[in-house]
DNA sequence: CAGTGGTCTAGACCACGAT
DNA sequence: TCGTGGTCTAGACCACTGG
């Protein structure tokens, strides 16, 4: 068997074993290369295919992990992320990173407003601490007009239908799986390139008007998503 | 700039400039390595992070390769995987596998059929010669009786309904990010530990019976999905 | 059979984290 | 400050592909 086949098995059994819990550190890459008489980049390479597999995840220079229970989400569901987490014993968390203040600046999200003015609005999700996605909110500055004043860490939905009376009726989703950007993955403590899921959301009312358009950038091992279809 | 970074630059330019077109090979590793001063290693890693972010692709010891297009698909929707993928412009293909006879050795999926015989019907599909996902397809022996003598490198939705007079009502689907087990990754040939969208889908008619337990999984890089939601 | 990709060795330097 | 992870060098052998 190959080398770092041998490792990686030797990790994923302790994991099983539970004498590697959900959220401990693993044991550095050297002590691992000397446990094994081997070299950093077999070790890593091990550890690579564990990280693809969604048995650990790592932290920029922080090291490896023991990845946690993925979040069960319905995309095509009004998920409240507070209440969907909650109700599978996590708890989330919200920070806000940025509320970019209406502009014609030209940006990804312009050509859907018809390049009228927009706020965007960077916000982080934590899952008992843990970072697993950055989004990114773009919505008509006309329609929620002094949005920087609303509270911003909870549940958009809430604030657009609670004080903008905006109801979302539909929505569409595309979900690809790719790498974080890098400003994402600075956010998030990871590394550069490090896959994700990403789903761009365009969310309606009744009437077929845009209400917003959303970029999430999930990472890959902490969401397992659930469609209905009929 | 990191090294690996100006490389993996060097070959999205190239991509991008269609200098390199789309199912094309990329210059041997070695030929990389030349060009840029530096070692397989490096090369390698620039690489990797190209095929995580779906601009390359590798095939089992036969090189690299510029990703096509990927298909946009409904999981949520009762797709015929031929039709869908010629409406986008590909050729479709299917390749049986393997159609395992019914058996009450306990497999994944027998436990959804009560432990009753099953069929487990295996095959490859394909979009213009590139192999893009394997399935396994689970129903019920008494159900689909003689399954073996029909057409199965079509649409199983289609001969489910036209020879045995069963109609898919609802379905549920499963969606996560991890690697190909290696039996996949053998027919698709692909390495081991390749990343993969995995879908677990339970059909059901519409007296909420099973009808059958589909696993599917496909390569990363081939597929972007479309949910709409209300 | 030559060249390629897959795996592996045995080191090294640096920036950053924990302490 | 020490150890860690992130990056990189300079080789090697083998199995397999393609000519």
């Amino acid at each position: 068997m190959l080398l770092y086949q041998v490792i990686r098995n030797h990790i994923q059994n302790l994991v099983n074993e539970g004498r590697l819990n959900a959220g401990s550190k693993l044991p550095s890459e050297r002590s691992l290369q000397e446990q094994f008489n081997s070299t950093r980049i077999t070790v890593r390479e091990a550890l690579a295919r564990l990280e693809s597999e969604g048995v650990i995840y790592s932290q920029k220079r922080k090291g490896w992990f023991v990845t946690p229970e993925k979040l069960k989400w319905h995309p095509a569901r009004k998920v409240n992320f507070n209440a969907l987490s909650e109700s599978q014993g996590f708890v989330p968390s919200t920070k806000v990173i940025e509320l970019m203040t209406p502009s014609n600046e030209h940006s990804i999200a312009s050509f859907h407003f018809d390049d009228k003015p927009i706020y965007k609005l960077t916000r982080a999700r934590y899952l008992d601490g843990r970072g697993v996605l950055v989004e990114e909110i773009h919505c008509l500055a006309a329609r929620f007009n002094h949005l920087e004043k609303q509270v911003l860490n909870g549940s958009i939905t809430d604030v657009m239908k609670q004080h903008y009376q905006v109801d979302v009726s539909h929505e569409q989703c595309n979900i690809s799986v790719t790498v974080l950007p890098d400003y994402a993955a600075e956010i998030l403590e990871k590394n550069s390139g490090t896959p994700c899921l990403k789903v761009q959301r365009a969310r309606y009312d009744n009437e077929d008007n845009l209400v917003d358009f959303n970029l999430e950038f999930w990472l890959h091992d902490c969401i397992e998503m659930v469609v209905e279809g009929s």
